[in-house]
RNA sequence: GCCGGUGUAGCUCAGUUGGAUAGAGCGCUUGACUGUGGAUCAAGAGGUCCCCGGUUCGACCCCGGGCGCCGGCACCA
């Protein structure tokens, strides 16, 4: 038809359905009932923040990732790439707030990158952050990583009974993989583009990131890699960075020590890593849920110290679905103060996605509707009636929803109530009335019995999983019949 | 940004070596059944064949350009 305006989204936008509603909605609850139990708050800020808030953050590639919105009277705006920036203006704005400031916020971001909907990679997606600002101690990193491990085994409890989800968080240190800079005899401005590159190596492989390193490459696809230019015996020492891997804490920790001996303060920088771990271990989280990983850099480029993330270990290809880091000078930029903080942050979305190509997401909690009962409205002079009955369910907490469409036939009520997964339909027609009656109708009767029934007349005879009840029992029978078939309420 | 694939009904796709009114399955609507979901049967609605230009008597098909989508790479908070 000429004229009208094509539905349609941006590449990387989805429109969410009940169902996947549902199913976000849960990894939120869980999520947040954990942040709870650490007693972080909630947090709001708007989407939308001006251009030079958002700017100058978190590197050039976040640059690139922006969303600039054209704003009233010239202002320059962009939406949000996370969440921490947010947080720091918030900090910064409100001097009187106490700290330390430990909030969680769980709201949607935006970065323009190309969306790999497979992976869970959008450009619209919801983060859950928790973030302790004013906090030096590294007791706030443990609390990080406890509180990512702790969501994930709320998931693995969630999920199929006696499947824990098997998870590892990876931490390294920021001001460790600083030590190779002297180290490795590197300038300290390289030392983003050698982070970025090390980041690689689980990606890539050792041969490509000692190209990367010195000459560079072309890739598959042709298109050059630039080298970085190192010489043969930084990228030795470099390499011999990379090659610290163990599977106990303390055994990378003594492998760093031992690889940096001659670097001045290096001891030091080691300190909180080994109190950390030693922490780690007290609170029972051992070397098989928290490693160590000097491979880890991050790109983000805010961070200053820990940085961790968590990966499924049943697909490792993902990535991290749950990340964070500390970052003690984001604050300074807004307050010209340093202000130490650090957070991590849940992936809401990408972990949907993870978990429902594991198979982990209970059916019950990507249901289409949030009513119990559909109560139709099979003849209109009674309508009065249904009105009053549907409310008393409500009253009583039953989620009840009346039917408000122009359908006069019951069947096709009923058929409503089926293509949104309602479990109970209430019917009364005028013989149901007369005899100061209503009929209840179980759905997910007549759903089992459908593959047997071949005949329509056999079909109508049985009238699957109905049953007449007093009127004045409604309320009490309803709930009676929820608690049988499990009500779809939760 | 690079490489490859692809674009036909709401969805999944067939099709025409360039020829007249463009097809299937699923879904949707209606009815058989005006008081009951499913199945069955019957009927119906639904298309600028991605867009622009070119070649041709004639283009959904061939050619050129563009755009979208999918996959891979790069990048990734």
């Amino acid at each position: 038809m000429p004229g009208t305006v094509e539905p349609r989204l941006l590449r990387g936008l989805r429109d969410l359905m009940p169902a996947e509603m549902h199913a976000r909605q849960w990894i939120i609850d869980t999520v947040r009932r954990v942040y709870e139990t650490y007693g972080y708050v909630p947090l709001g800020t708007p989407a939308l923040e001006f251009l030079d808030i958002l700017r100058g953050t978190a590197g050039e590639e976040s640059e690139k990732q922006l969303f600039e919105v054209a704003g009233p009277e010239e202002t320059r705006l962009g939406l949000r790439f996370d969440q921490t920036v947010a947080l720091a203006r918030v900090v910064a704005q409100y001097p009187d707030v106490p700290r330390p400031f430990r909030r969680y916020q769980v709201a949607p971001v935006w970065r323009c990158d190309n969306p790999y909907e497979k992976r869970g990679r959008f450009r619209e997606f919801i983060q859950f952050d928790i973030d302790a600002v004013g906090v030096e101690s590294e007791v706030a990193d443990v609390e990080m990583i406890t509180a990512m491990c702790d969501v994930m085994a709320a998931f693995g409890a969630a999920g199929p009974a006696g499947r824990p989800l098997p998870f590892r968080v990876r931490v390294s240190s920021r001001r460790v993989l600083n030590l190779l800079l002297p180290y490795a005899d590197i300038a300290p401005e390289r030392a983003p583009d050698v982070f970025r590159v090390l980041d690689k190596l689980d990606k890539l492989g050792a041969e490509k990131v000692r190209l990367e390193l010195t000459t560079g490459y072309k890739d598959e696809s042709g298109s050059p890699v630039p080298g970085l230019g190192f010489s043969g015996s930084q990228v030795d020492r470099i390499e011999r960075f990379l090659a610290i891997r163990a599977p106990r804490r303390t055994d990378v920790l003594a492998q760093v020590a031992d690889l940096f001996r001659d670097v001045p303060g290096a001891a030091a920088e080691l300190e909180p890593l080994a109190r950390m771990s030693a922490q780690l271990a007290a609170l029972g989280y051992g070397d098989d849920v928290v490693v160590y990983d000097v491979s880890i850099a991050r790109g983000l480029a805010y961070y200053t110290g820990t940085v961790f993330e968590t990966e499924l270990l049943e697909l490792p290809e993902f990535g991290s679905v749950c990340s964070g880091g500390r970052y003690d000078d984001l604050v300074l930029r807004f307050l010209g103060e340093r202000v130490p903080a650090v957070g991590t942050s849940v992936g809401v979305d990408r972990l949907l996605v993870a978990l429902t190509e594991l198979d982990r997401v209970p059916p019950a909690v990507r249901r289409k509707a949030t009513a119990q009962v559909l109560v139709t409205t099979f003849d209109k002079s009674l309508m009065d009636e249904y009105v009053a009955m549907t409310y008393e369910l409500r009253r009583a907490g039953i989620n009840t929803e009346l039917y408000l469409g122009t359908e006069k036939r019951v069947g096709k009520q009923i058929r409503y109530a089926d293509q949104y997964d309602i479990p109970v339909v209430v019917v009364c027609g005028s013989d149901e009335k007369a005899r100061g009656e209503v009929q209840l109708k179980d759905m997910s009767v007549g759903r089992r019995l459908t593959a047997e029934v071949k005949d329509r007349e056999q079909w109508k005879a049985e009238r699957p999983g109905q049953f007449n009840v007093p009127r004045t029992e409604l309320v009490s029978a309803v709930q009676r019949l929820l608690r049988v078939i499990g009500g779809g309420s939760t």
